[in-house]
This record gives structure tokens, C-alpha cells and sequence, in this order.
DNA sequence: AAGGATTTGTTCGTATGTATC
DNA sequence: GGATACATACGAACAAATCCT
């Protein structure tokens, strides 16, 4: 479904975008039964560049964790299958994923009050300049990082918030704490672009990854907005999946 | 809500990588209410390079027909915003950007019969190896390439479907010959990959863009699978909206 | 058990592209 | 525009680990 092909002079080094080719042919099932790849040399033959070249994009995937080379042996792939995060209108990250991975948790990493800019107000439909406590978090699937996370919140409404979510690791059981017994995605926005800095590091990702950015929009039984947030999911580990596999849409 | 950061000795060379920053940044309201980019020299203390890496830079956006330059004057965007796709039980390309784009239309590239691989075949709960019909098409809004799609059908249910729809330019006109008079998108999985040679030919990108891949299942009233494709938008033109905007999700 | 074939790992040198000043 | 520094890519040769006969 795939055809392969290498830009020279684009701006883009050609061991990076043989390191893109071959990341997303393992999705498509490159390499044998037993996750092996080609050689070096036949590699290298097929993209129409040197050997070293090969190299180095196969460097960078051992790095990210895609790929693992054994000296005499070959290079082999790291199964390791994209997660399926469910988008709805009961979107939740713990719910979403279970199954899918043993160990699922989310981190906060930063927390700050802060005054509502324009597109923050508009969303929660505050007054610009209100005061938003603004959550920095992200997730992880057995060690591995799966997405980060910017969301906003009336301050007034959740006092204290972040503590409810470090104690219990859970936006959903922090609501209850201000008997928002449930909760709904209203819409969900979503893009893709290059992976920034911050995600990179926050990410584990090699410079060049990209990643899906989904704008979030949550109301409460009442239709009220309760939280605005832009969730970035690394494109190499997810997949977002609206409808189907018996959810609720 | 987005950091501007340049990464040297990343595979990607800066020029590159700053034009796809300002690309993004257009989206996202760069350049004052007259459309007009900050000067070079302000460009280049921002991203912290040389003048030259930034001219480079507009350069490429110029050739892309993004941004423009005046000598004298200054470099403006060329206003192009990003198109919002609904994604929901009702997906339909012609409904769902109405009130967008003045003028949208679906090209057929190609078309060939074939028998189903595993996949297909699965999706569309037929047999390995039944007679599938695989479209080839593309779709415009106002000239610009939006997306490109490789759609499946079963061929016992649906002959000569290529034809109807080349007629009608629309899959929905298309699906009434067969008696096929509503439809649904049951499911829909989205993910985010670097554009291949065919992507970038069809869709007009610069190598190194990025397209969102969406996976879609569609079925008739009776819940049986009648169609199956995969859509590649451009990630620089569309956003895809899941829920939202008073649709029907 | 021995040795040749295969495959990855390492080290030279050279040419070109990218970015700065 | 020209000089300089660094990243990228190629080519050839050899070392080290593994596999197969």
C-alpha cells in the first residue's frame, strides 16, 4: 500500500526519511515472520544509497526502540503494536485503553492558576482574564510514553483540583470530588504536525516523529464546558478510533 | 499553545524545519491582521539562525504558493485556512465541507477489479480472494488537493460502480443504483505518517509533509459492510472533527 | 570440530550540502 | 559574495559475531 522512495535535496536527510520508510513499513508488515528485516546491504539497495546511510537510520530506530541489531545476526523488529485510544463521547484515557496494556498511569507534571487567555475563555465560556488552573500531565502504558496533555479548568469552580488528581491519578475520580458524577466529550478537533521540542523530550521521540494533537472539549451532565484540553499522542504508538468496537458513540 | 524550537544535527535541515514552523504558525494566526510575516531579521532572531536560513525558508513556502514577497514591502500570507472534516455515523466528503470551499469535486485516478486480500476481505466480511472493485480517487476544494482516498467495495454487490459514481461525482449518488438509499460510517481510525512519493504527487505536498491517515468502515441500514477505504488528507490543509459543531455524532 | 559464508560493527578518506559570519 | 565549520553521504576495506555445511 506503500511505495518506497527517497527525496535528495529536499532538506530532509535521506537516513531520516529511510528511517520514516522503514518505521512505517513495519506497521505494514515489513520484515519476515520472525521480525526480521533485510540486510544492510540489500537495504541499502532497494532505497539506492550507500550502506552507511542504511546505518544511520537504523541507528536512530535502535535508539527510539523500534529496532534492535545483533552483530552476525540481522536487525529485528521490536513488536511493540500501536495502542487504539477510543474517541466519544465517554472518552476517557484509563477506560479507553485497558486491555490494551497492563500498566497504564498518568503523571502531572506542572500545575500553574493562571488568567484565561481569548480561545481558554471562549471555550469555557468564561471572561477572558478569569482565572483557569492550567494541568500539565502526561501517560505512560507500560513505561512507555503515550501523550501529554495541556488542560484547562475554571479555578473557580475546581479549587484544588491538581491535588485530587495526584491523589487519585484520575481527571474522572478529581470530578467527583465536585460532584461531577459524569461527564461528556462534547467535540473532539484533531491534527497532526512535527513533534516540538517539549514533546520530544516528554515523548522519549527522535526529532522528526510526528504527533496527533486532538483539541478536546468536556461538558458536564448539564452541558456546561468543564475542561478544554490538547492531548498530543505520539503518531508512532497510537491511533485515535471513533466508533465501532462496541462503544458507546 | 505551540513552542517555536529548531533542532540542529535532527536529520532535517533548519530551513525545513522552519518552514514548516511558519506553515503551522499560519494556521494558528501568524502574521498581523494584514497578513504580513515579521521582518527576516526578526524571523531569524526568533528562531535563532541566520538571515539567509530564514530566506531560504521563505523561499520554499513562496514556491509552495503559501506565503508571498515584496520587495520593499514584506512577506504576506497568502490566507488559506485549514479545512475542518467531520468525522461521525453520517461522514460524507460533499455534506460534511459545504460552506467551506465554493467549489468542491471528487476526481477517480483509477480503478481496477481484484481479489480481496486478507484485510479487505475481512472488512467487508467476504471471503480471501472474492471479487473486490478498488477505487483510486482524489478530492479539491477551491483547486486545492485535500485528499486521496483507496476505497474497496464488493463487485458481486456493486457492478459497475466506478461508472455511477464518475457520472455522479459522488459516492452517495453512486450507492442509489444499487438500492443502497442511507448509509453509515460505523467506524473510523485515525492515525499520522510522513507522505509517501504517491502522496505527494497526488496531494501537491513538499517531501517531509505530513498526512492523516483515516481508516474507515462503512455500512448500509441493515449494518452490513459495504465499503471500506483508506483517506489521506493533508495534514497542512484539514483537521479532522469528531463530535461537535451540531452535528450528529 | 573446522572453515567458509553471511551479517553487523568500525575506521579510514573524500566529496557535497547546509549554515554561519 | 567568499571563507569557514559542521553535517551528510559515499566508497573501500577490515573486524567481530553468527550461521551453515
Amino acid at each position: 500500500m506503500t511505495e518506497t522512495s527517497i527525496e535528495r535535496r529536499s532538506g530532509v536527510a535521506l537516513w531520516r526519511q529511510i528511517a520514516d520508510q522503514i518505521r512505517q513499513g513495519i506497521g505494514a508488515g515489513l520484515g519476515d515472520e520472525t521480525g526480521r528485516l533485510p540486510t544492510e546491504v540489500a537495504l541499502a539497495e532497494r532505497f539506492g544509497v550507500n550502506r552507511h546511510t542504511v546505518r544511520t537510520a537504523i541507528q536512530a530506530l535502535v535508539q527510539e526502540g523500534v529496532l534492535r541489531s545483533e552483530q552476525g545476526r540481522g536487525t529485528f523488529v521490536v513488536r511493540q503494536p500501536r495502542l487504539s485510544y477510543p474517541i466519544g463521547s465517554r472518552t476517557r484515557f484509563s477506560a479507553g485503553l485497558e486491555g490494551q496494556a497492563r500498566d497504564l498511569r498518568g503523571k502531572l507534571l506542572d500545575h500553574a492558576y493562571e488568567d484565561a487567555s481569548a480561545p481558554v475563555a471562549e471555550a469555557l465560556e468564561l471572561v477572558v482574564g478569569a482565572p483557569v488552573l492550567r494541568l500539565e500531565t502526561m501517560s505512560e502504558a507500560d513505561g512507555r510514553p503515550i501523550s501529554r496533555a495541556r488542560s484547562y479548568f475554571d479555578a473557580q469552580r475546581f479549587p484544588g483540583f491538581e491535588r485530587h488528581f495526584v491523589r487519585t491519578g484520575s481527571i474522572t475520580m478529581a470530578y467527583r470530588h465536585f460532584n461531577v458524577g459524569d461527564y461528556f466529550r462534547r467535540s473532539t478537533t484533531i491534527s497532526a504536525r512535527h513533534a516540538d521540542s517539549a514533546d520530544l523530550e516528554i515523548l522519549k521521540l527522535s526529532p522528526g516523529a510526528i504527533v496527533l494533537v486532538a483539541l478536546g472539549f468536556n461538558v458536564d451532565q448539564s452541558g456546561r464546558p468543564i475542561q478544554f484540553s490538547e492531548t498530543r499522542f505520539s503518531a508512532d504508538r497510537v491511533e485515535l478510533q471513533v466508533g465501532g468496537a462496541g462503544f458507546t458513540v
